[in-house]
DNA sequence: CATGAATGAGGCTTCATTCAT
DNA sequence: GATGAATGAAGCCTCATTCAT
């Protein structure tokens, strides 16, 4: 039974990480306690305990996998052919967010996530490979503006990327606590700062 | 110690707020204990509730001032006269960032204060109007860069606001999470993303 | 230990009934902490937490099943037929009373009972009703008395009951506190109050 | 400075038992905190500690004093020329528990007194000897009601005392807790069993 | 003498985790 | 394998009491 048992092993696991995040992304990781986790997922403690070694462990497999689907997508958007603009790609990056900001979205941990990863040393490299991760697509995102001529020859692609980079935690936040603005405003705004002075 | 000058009554406030912005800046708030709090403090657990109501009273004021600060921070970096350049404004920014984020620095309360009032209503409030008021002074600078000539005078100055904003959350998490970028980093790569195209 | 029947569940609230019964009766609420109820009922802690809510909650259901078991019984002593005198009633339930005031009998929570409830609204009603329940029957009893014969006529059964519901606490006060009554100090004196006057 | 001094002491601790009174007859003991105690008497907690040596102090000091006060008040009642019946004399008492039994009402304090001498050995000693100087007072009166040729020459005066005592703490109780009783409830249920059996 | 800020032990309760069934 | 009752350390907070001013 060592395939049956891999497969029902992984549901498990798949189920109970949904459960937990969803509780996660409501109320955080220390607002929910195991027995919420518990409750969500309508197994037993017993149950959790056998697929996750404790709640950190939950927690470290929910990071991971919620960067990889970040990844994923900001690789997806910065890679299409042929480079849209620049504020067609944070559009993008804004909408996939406010699409996945829902009461029990995966966005809604992100923020969870950077604060327990600042508070715990174990949790840190979880957190920083991810945001490497994305600063690399920008970096790259960079660099095919200079090939195409969209950015100064001299510029540092690097400081370009970290640059853009802001723009993601940070429209993350803002929407968050916000809520008032959406895509279209990026767009909008970056549309305006981007454009040739005006004159 | 019988009846005490106002002035003392207000730096005991002040000492516990800075012991437990030290402690909630280590290790967040959840994972700071009050008893971290009283030690640090070098008051005893009674002395600490004779001026707080409780853990959460001291978060929220904690949140208060901290968010006064950045704000007025803020306030004197974009009223600068002449206007600097934006991306000399946003590397201002950036520098105070880098300057406040120390071991113990104010500036990673903010992690932790986000993602807690994303998990507690009670504290939503807190953090939503300090954000606000950021943004406010940002779309007041949109609308200075328009009567300036330095922006459309089509564009929406709240857009830009907005898409501004994004920047200075976004440094945070990225530097304290990374922190291999500086304010440097930020004005060259704006200096970059915001020059006329390369031709 | 896996699910377990719902009598078990029962048992545990029972055990922790008399364990909290136990203390209380030697010490009262206050000065009986929850560390000692647990340590006398062999549980820990987070046992006790899953059976009653709060030490309060305790309370309340240790006051309310004492005062059922005291309804009951003065309930079988006034309904006995035929009726007996008087004196033979309030002397049954004077046994009662000393038969259940060893250092840990039920009778001894009766005094705390009345102090916390005069001190709580929330615990008031809970000390009331079975108060107004034993009232109702001496009432009763009276109502009885005078279908026989043994009090006049135009004897306010209310009133009567309403006096005689004096003894029931008052004995239950005096013997706590001298102890040096019991069941047949309180026949021979009803009998010699009772008795036609003396000639 | 010595008599002035000495009439000063005695006013202050009045003073303090005064607002202990006030606070305890409201919350009971243990509800009542010494801050509150200290803000009622408008004194500071230092000035509370000069008089008494503790919390205990001022209980044991408030019991002793009301109790003095409940034994003038029957030994009055009881000791009435010529001789009241019976029921005017519990009636009496009644009354006497009616006026005082307002929400500060020194009446208020006596089941949180029985209650904490139930509850430790030091305070019980100063709760017996008052309810046996109440009893030797019945007593009292059961003798001369023999003499007068109103009990059996052959009743225990001292079980008829102890009788008639269980009607104090009883209507203490029964008034506190139901409130719906008064002096007259008493002389009439009274009047009415001890009549003459109806016939 | 008076003040009231400070103390710190101890109270109630929660919750991640285990293990007998 | 699964269950969920049980554990117990640790968290937040209160409050009688003291003592420097």
């Amino acid at each position: 039974m060592p395939k049956v048992s891999d497969e029902h092993l992984e549901m498990r696991r798949d189920q109970i990480l949904e459960s937990a995040r969803a509780c996660f992304a409501r109320k955080g990781f220390h607002q929910s306690s195991m027995q919420d986790v518990i409750k969500e997922s309508g197994l037993s403690a017993g149950a959790i305990y056998r697929y996750f070694k404790s709640k950190d462990d939950i927690i470290a497999a929910l990071a991971a996998r919620t960067a990889g689907s970040l990844d994923r997508l900001l690789e997806e958007i910065t890679a299409q052919e042929p480079m849209p603009p620049l504020e067609e790609i944070l559009g993008q990056y804004a909408a996939a967010v406010v699409d996945n900001a829902g009461p029990d979205g995966a966005i809604r941990l992100a923020p969870h996530a950077w604060s327990a990863a600042l508070a715990s040393p174990e949790l840190l490299d979880g957190a920083r490979q991810p945001m490497a991760g994305l600063r690399a697509h920008l970096v790259r995102l960079a660099e095919r503006m200079q090939v195409e001529g969209l950015l100064a020859a001299d510029a540092d692609p690097h400081a370009v990327g970290a640059t853009l980079l802001c723009f993601l935690p940070g429209f993350v936040i803002q929407y968050l606590l916000l809520g008032d603005i959406d895509a279209r405003t990026i767009r909008s705004g970056l549309h305006a700062l981007l454009a040739p002075d005006a004159t």
